[in-house]
DNA sequence: TCAATTTTGTGACTCCTTTCACAAATTTTG
DNA sequence: CAAAATTTGTGAAAGGAGTCACAAAATTGA
């Protein structure tokens, strides 16, 4: 197939399917069908490879995927069979939540450090699990933990007054990839790459469907 | 304007421009146009204008919009004028993250009860500025708690393997939206709503954005 | 071995969303 | 007061994304 521009609702399905082929691996399960793998994203199976399509033939026909070999080959797409070191900068409320909260560093994301403009805050309760609690820096030392600690993705987890101020510093630390949970429009050169994560917004959502 | 399905996306965007109109209400801006508000928004103008078509003719023209007076309306539309009472199903790791969170809870948005397994469980620090601390019930009374607090939005965050069935018992107690962050697919009856928070999924959209 | 069956990969079609472009309505200016 | 300027609301065009339907490839069974 030749290229194409891959649409951002096909990123988020493979990791749906991602999601799913783990479950199925785990199980047991050797073969996979796009019809079984549909039903159980609740997708469409021609979705499921056309997905698929976009990066490769994976299947066999007459057979269906492997459900290894398919699962590896969507998380080398995703970018997600390698680690990512992560910063989270602002070490409030939500901030040392997230700090506390192992379970959505999932596998492969890790905070390998934290930032505040108030570094001896005490961050949180650690954890049992989570092992060493994570250092916090003061903001003006971002730069060089950054490079220190191969950094590849930060966390913006302040008011969103400072969110943008915050950016900036990520920007100039050449971290490139940012998620922020500040409810603020940030923006970024080019090559770097926003995520936004607002509650409000996910729930003005379900208001309005409930709503009407 | 005739009757149309209003897309997901258009109240997405609503609910960012109600954000950034609250914004410019506060810096006491009376008028907005739809260029302004795309600009801050990061839109089309042209869409601004088609995404508020839908709902009525909210501006005037060769002015723009009143900014209190649209920022009421987009209210309105969402739902998000009105109170939302919330429960919080799963007081582990994350639940009581964010019972402590008291940001993303902004204004309209309360969680009036959480539930557990375990009950007795301590709900994480109390955050100073969070008043009251939440009340933690044992899951088999949610469907009193429920009727009595007036409930209308859950909130998942039990680990993977226990969230559809904590959604069927939320399904059983009437509660017609569903915000899901347990990593997992959950099904619920025509009528009921479901919207994920899945920050795997987020953070697999950034790896697959910086590998690429 | 060959017909029947299964299931992928993909061109064509449909549907939905966004953008463009301009008439209509209002304000401003001379 | 009329012409110029502004800005909305919307029909039409363009652009994407999702679904269908079928040829191609592989397997199974007789």
């Amino acid at each position: 197939m030749k290229y194409q521009k891959i649409p951002e609702a096909t990123i988020r399905r493979l990791s749906r399917y991602s999601r799913c082929l783990e479950e199925m691996d785990e199980k047991g399960e050797k073969v996979v069908s796009s019809a079984q793998l549909a039903n159980k994203c609740i997708v469409n199976p021609a979705q499921v490879r056309k997905d698929l399509a976009y990066f490769g033939e994976f299947g066999i026909r007459g057979v269906g995927y492997y459900v290894k070999d398919l699962l590896n080959n969507i998380k080398k797409i995703l970018g997600s069979d390698k680690e990512w070191r992560m910063a989270l900068v602002g070490v409030g409320n939500l901030g040392s939540s997230l700090l506390a909260y192992k379970d959505f560093l999932k596998q492969n994301y890790t905070i390998v450090a934290a930032f505040d403009i108030d570094p001896p805050k005490v961050i949180g309760r650690v954890s049992e699990k989570l092992g060493k609690p994570v250092e916090v820096f003061h903001i003006n030392r971002i730069k060089d933990v950054v490079k220190e600690r191969k950094i590849e993705i930060g966390l913006i987890t302040t008011p969103p007054s400072e969110a943008q101020g915050v950016a900036d510093l990520l920007v100039e630390a050449e971290v490139r990839g940012i998620l922020n949970f500040a409810p603020a429009q940030i923006t970024v050169p080019e090559g770097f790459v926003v995520k936004d994560v607002f509650f409000t917004t996910i729930l003005d959502n379900l208001a309005y469907l409930l709503s009407n």
